[in-house]
Formats: structure tokens, sequence, C-alpha cells
RNA sequence: GGGUCGUUAACUCAGUCGGUAGAGUAUCGGCCUUUUAAGCCGAGAGUCGCAGGUUCGAAUCCUGCACGACCCA
């Protein structure tokens, strides 16, 4: 089929059409012609004197002997167009019925009403932009194959309007977060991709290699040491949203690489994140789907403020059905784990098992927002201690439809505690943790300077958009999703 | 890493008990000036994911592999 249309198009070309030509300009988008014109009834669009040219692919062709429908689709949406043998002449209308569905063609033509009253453009010329070779999908069923849609996403976008709709809000979140921080005095930066000490998160990095260096980097597995030198530095409220990669495995939930906000303010405590977050949660939900009652997956999920807050230990016993014996008890608290079917390694601390425990029996139930405070300060290596209680830190996450939303604490500034964390770390990945921070010395250095008291979030766009696009995979929300190549 | 399911025409899908590979859309030809999943008549289109095995005979049964989806870890 595909052969057929290199020699139909070959054919074409010896008659002297040049099939890819770039000299056509549309004028306006089918959009803006529906918003202006779409409730006028046909004796007021025949005193619209103004004829339009667009442009677009053709998505659907109903031909007759001598008058042809067709739907043309641009950017903005699709209109029926209208294109009849004597208005056109024989050579144009013959020429027509060359044109194949997902051509792309340029069209000039007058508004009117059918019979059914959609809009149409009466054609008055046409011509040929661009010729497609291949075939679309079918116009009624559209891309189904999941494989398909995500390999070939062009073809998803050109068929599936709700794939476009994704994408479209995904812009909009985004362009929506940056207002909200840019109004609140955050400054917009870029720190390294490439970095010689991934740091900043509990991952395993991906490497690689500078040949003119002679050196391993590795692409970053979060910002957030970088950005906290800029604290140092002076700038007192920054941003970063950008690209993370961690090599890890790929599921509904995590993609290599992934969108990442963090933001970090001085003179500000974990208390002031609860609130922004709230803020921003909830005036984005309003401002993309008009309320804070959202759907997501067959649940109703209630973003208006305030929220749940729970300290971890007391979700761990409210949520959890622990008792302070289950969880503070090591023996006891890793029989608990091996029993839900997870695995406990030699290396891993009290908090990290009480961090097993909480994703196993605590997470999965955590549907409408909830914050969840104060984290063992061993799973917490970059967090400022309580002031009460320096086994915990002042630090929570955010949790909606299961799912860790948000991570935010108190900035750890004093170099000599931030410098024992580091040790402790690299005594767990000396015991084979792959997950465990490196030492970053320059970090100290910089700490040893002097970092104001800060606060700092992060929070994934990826699941972000998913909770407001009703998305069941990180996969829908992703343009280009990482996939093996095909054979 | 483990389990379940899937992979048949460009797309969406049938394919019974192992016995000639099917439909709709799309494409090509014919008819048709208000259709919108247009309609009617006709035609072409396939490495049945790949590789083995069982069998007189495999899309179908068995084994392995690849890719994907979902669930578990």
């Amino acid at each position: 089929m595909i052969a057929k249309r290199y020699e139909k198009a070959e054919l074409m070309e010896k008659q002297g059409i040049n099939l890819y030509p770039n000299t056509f300009r549309k004028q306006i988008d089918i959009k803006e012609i529906k918003e202006r014109y779409g409730e006028l009834r046909n004796e007021e669009l025949e005193k619209v004197e103004e004829s339009f040219v667009v442009a677009g692919r053709i998505m659907a062709i109903r031909s007759f002997g001598k008058a042809t429908f067709a739907h043309i689709q641009d950017q903005s949406g699709k209109i029926q167009i209208f294109l009849q043998q004597k208005e056109l002449g024989n050579d144009k209308y013959n020429f027509l019925k060359k044109l194949d569905i997902g051509d792309i063609i340029g069209v000039k033509g007058r508004l009117f009403k059918t019979k059914t009253n959609e809009l149409t453009l009466n054609v008055l010329d046409f011509e040929l932009v661009t010729k497609s070779l291949r075939p679309l999908p079918e116009k009624f069923h559209g891309l189904k194959d999941v494989e398909a849609r995500y390999r070939q996403r062009y073809v998803d976008l050109i068929v599936n309007p709700s794939t476009r709709e994704i994408f479209r809000t995904r812009t909009k979140i985004l362009k929506f977060i940056r207002k909200f921080l840019d109004e609140r005095g955050f400054m917009e930066v870029e720190t390294p991709m490439m970095q010689v000490i991934p740091g900043g998160a509990t991952a395993r990095p991906f490497e690689t290699y500078h040949n003119a260096l002679g050196m391993k980097l590795y692409l970053r597995i979060a910002p957030e040491l970088y950005l906290k030198r800029l604290l140092v530095g002076g700038f007192e409220k920054v941003y970063e949203i950008n690209r993370n990669f961690r090599n890890e495995g790929i599921s509904t939930q995590h993609n290599p690489e992934f969108t990442m906000l963090e933001f970090y303010m001085a003179y500000a405590d974990y208390n002031d994140l609860f609130k922004i977050t709230e803020e921003m949660f909830s005036s984005l939900a309003l401002e993309i789907l008009g309320t804070q009652k959202i759907q997501y997956q067959g649940y109703e999920i209630d973003l208006t403020p305030p929220w749940n807050k729970l300290s971890f230990y007391e979700s761990l016993e409210k949520i959890g059905g622990l008792s302070k014996k289950d969880y503070m008890d090591y023996t006891r608290a890793k029989q608990l784990v091996t029993q839900l079917g997870e695995n406990v390694k030699h290396y891993e601390t009290l908090g990290k098992v009480q961090t097993k425990l909480f994703d196993l029996l605590v997470e999965p139930k955590l549907i409408q927002p909830h914050f969840i405070y104060h984290y063992p300060t061993e799973v917490s290596p970059l967090s400022r201690r309580n002031e009460k209680d320096p086994t915990i830190t002042d630090r929570f996450e955010l949790f909606i439809a299961g799912r860790e939303m948000a991570n935010a604490f108190s900035e750890l500034n004093d170099p000599r505690d931030q410098r024992k964390r580091f040790e402790e770390q690299i005594k767990e990945k000396a015991q084979g943790d792959e997950e465990a921070h490196f030492m970053d010395e320059d970090y100290i250095r910089a700490l040893e300077y002097g970092m104001p008291p800060a606060a700092g979030e992060g929070i994934g766009i990826d699941r972000l958009v998913m909770l407001l696009t009703d998305s069941p995979s990180i996969r829908e929300v992703i343009l280009f999703p990482l996939l093996k190549p095909e054979k």
C-alpha cells in the first residue's frame, strides 16, 4: 500500500506536480473561523464577503460525482470543506481525486452552512502542500495499539484528540507553575545535568564518559545540591524545572528520564512549604480543570485546603495499623516487611525498614491529599533535624492517589552535621547500597561559607500531569517515553 | 527478576475441533452535487511477531526468543 503511494507520487511528479512545495501560507487557524462564524445563519454568512485561507491535513473524504466533502485538520481543530467541479473546473477537480487522506492541503474558500447546519468552506481554490505516503489509521477507531501510540507518537497526535489534549494541558501546567513561582519572587535557573558527583537523591545514576577530559560523568538524579549552592551564593529564591535521570526500573509510575520541579527559599522552613504546596496544587487544579474536586481513575480527590497532616510514625499507627513495638524494634519490623513479601538487605537501617513498612501499608491508602511529616533522620541525609528530637527531620512528603507527589524539608545548613550524614551514606554504599549518596566535598565547602536557613521542595511534574489529566500511566504524559528498540 | 495476557492486511478486529487466510475502514476502478463512520457495484492487498518442534497437514498444539500491556517484587 505504501509502495502504491510511492508509485502514485512519482506519477504525479512526472506530471509536473510539486509534492513538497513550501510556498503556501495559511492566514488563519480553523478554530478562529469557527469561533467567529460558527453561530451565524446561512443568510448572514452570505454577507461575509471575505474568503479564508487555511491549511490542514485531510482527515476524511466523502466524494460524489461532481462534488466532494472533506474534513481538514490543523493545530486548532477541524473544518469541513466542500469542493465542486463547477466551481473548480475539470482539471482541478480531477486533481482532487488524486489526493489521499493524510495529505496536507492549502485551501481558499467562502463560508456557508450545509443542510445539517455544519459550518463549511466552499473551496474556490486549493493546492497540495505535502504528500503523505503512509495511510493513516482507521478514522473511526483511531490508533488504539498502545505500543504503536508510544513508538509513533506523531500518528497518535494526528488521530487521537485526547492525546493532543493531554500535552496541551501539560504545557499549561508548566506555564502555570512558572507563573506561580515567578509571582512569588522566585528566579528560574539551570544547573548541570551532567555531574561529576551525582547528588541530591537516593537513586542509581546513569554513567557516561567525557572523552576529551578522560573522565566519568553522571546524568543528574536531582539538581538539589547545585540549587542550594545558589542559596550560598546569595540568590534567595530559586527554582528549576528540568529532567532528572534515574537508572531504575520502568513502570506506569517511572520513566528513566522524568521532569522535576525543585524550588528553594531562604529564611523559610518546612512549615511555609505546607502552605505553598496547598496553594500551588489547589490553584493549579482550579486553573486547569475549573474545580478543586478532581476525578482520578474512579476516585474523587478533593484538593481544597487544608489537607490532612500526620507524622510519619502516626501514619504507621493510624493508617498502617502498627504499634510502636512493631516499627521501633528492628527485628520485628524486618520480620513484618518480609511477611509482606519484600526483602530487607543486611545494610538497611531501621529507618529504611520503617520506610518500607510505610510504602507497603500506608502509601497505597493515601488517596486524598496527605502530608506525612517528621521522617527518620537516617533516610533524610539532606534534611534539617528536628530541634526537639534529632532522630527525626523537619521534612514532609505529599501523597495523593496513593503516590508520592512532593518531597520537602527545612534544609540542613550545618556543614559539620552534613559531613556526618554523608559519611553514614558512604558506609551504606560500601556495604552494597547502590542508591546511597556520594560524598560531595565541594558541597560541604559551600556550606562552610554559610547557607542561610532555608526550605526546599521537589515536585514530580509527570505525576502531577497524570493526576490532572486522569492518566493511568506516566507514558501517557511523556511525549516520547523510553521503549526498547523494535527489532 | 516473577506471573498473566497480547502480537493475524496500513488501522480496528474475527478466525470454531489442527484441514484453501476473513470482515469493516483505508487503497485502486466504476456510479453518484448536501455528505459527515456517506451509499451502491467490482478489485488488489498477508513472512498470521521470530526460530524450532509435533503432525500427512499448524495462525491454531508444544518449546525457546523478541516486543508490549497489566499485576507482583
